[in-house]
DNA sequence: TGATATATGCAACTCATTTGCATTCGCTGA
DNA sequence: TCAGCGAATGCAAATGAGTTGCATATATCA
């Protein structure tokens, strides 16, 4: 019952511990991206007793082994999302609730070559995310 | 000489500090966001003595009046850049040395109405950042 | 199963940002 | 021009996300 992220980790020569089955089987099961302490937190719901500073550590660990992508919205708190699964994809935030929504569209794509034009970069990632009020809050 | 920016503070019921010229003549002076402590960098370099906080608090403040805007790249640390005078724009980062460079485009305009439709919520504003390779760090 | 390298937990630390509070200063009205 | 008031500032201390060091526990492979 490994979940393909669970499988592509073992590729890549680590550990599948208690605390990594655990986290990756919360953020699989999130439809939006999750900050450490609400994976954290989801943790300890599931009565999964993993420390934050692992939360932490396998957060950063499975970002750099591809297998998650982070997003940063403007409050400060990183963000994670697994990659695979997911249409690449944007997101909306409420400046009133914080409530995130996924939008599923990107104009991007056709962009990057123009960027890379533009500032001889070689474009690696783009963030676009968008902000303003929820139905609820407007 | 007053800048439009300090001319504006005032309309909004603000004292025109010695503390908020500086940062406002440092902002206006740069073509790239900065970051508070940058900014205090800047006004120790100009022999002009503010506490880190008072920089911190009128960043926000002149963030809430309108006057600048901010700008979140994947460091967790909030730049700032003055509303008027430029033309909207986003950046690119380099994922090695961090430097920020302008790209004078936004394809996100004619985006804001489909993703209103989308989503239902009224959109107040997007972030969109690059990250890459810059020339010397490719 | 046992050896070993990796992962974890705990405590303490860093760094950006915020808050409380006493003092100072810009601004308005006399 | 000056007094008085409320807003702005400086300093110290707190907060909160994220990181690091180190001793212990555990997944993996022979």
């Amino acid at each position: 019952m490994k979940s393909r992220a669970l499988h592509n980790l073992k590729a890549v020569g680590k550990k599948l511990t208690k605390a990594r089955r655990a986290i990756l089987a919360i953020l699989e099961g999130s439809t939006l991206p999750l900050t450490a302490s609400e994976v954290h937190g989801q943790l300890r719901k599931a009565h999964v007793s993993v420390d934050l500073v692992t939360v932490y550590r396998n957060l950063a660990m499975l970002h750099e082994s591809g297998l998650l992508l982070t997003v940063s919205l403007q409050d400060g708190q990183l963000r994670y999302e697994v990659r695979h699964g997911r249409e690449h994809h944007h997101h909306i935030q409420c400046r009133g609730c914080g409530k995130i929504v996924d939008l599923m569209l990107c104009p991007i794509k056709k962009l990057t070559e123009l960027v890379e034009r533009q500032t001889r970069f070689v474009v690696e990632s783009h963030a676009l995310e968008f902000f303003g009020w929820c139905p609820q809050c407007r």
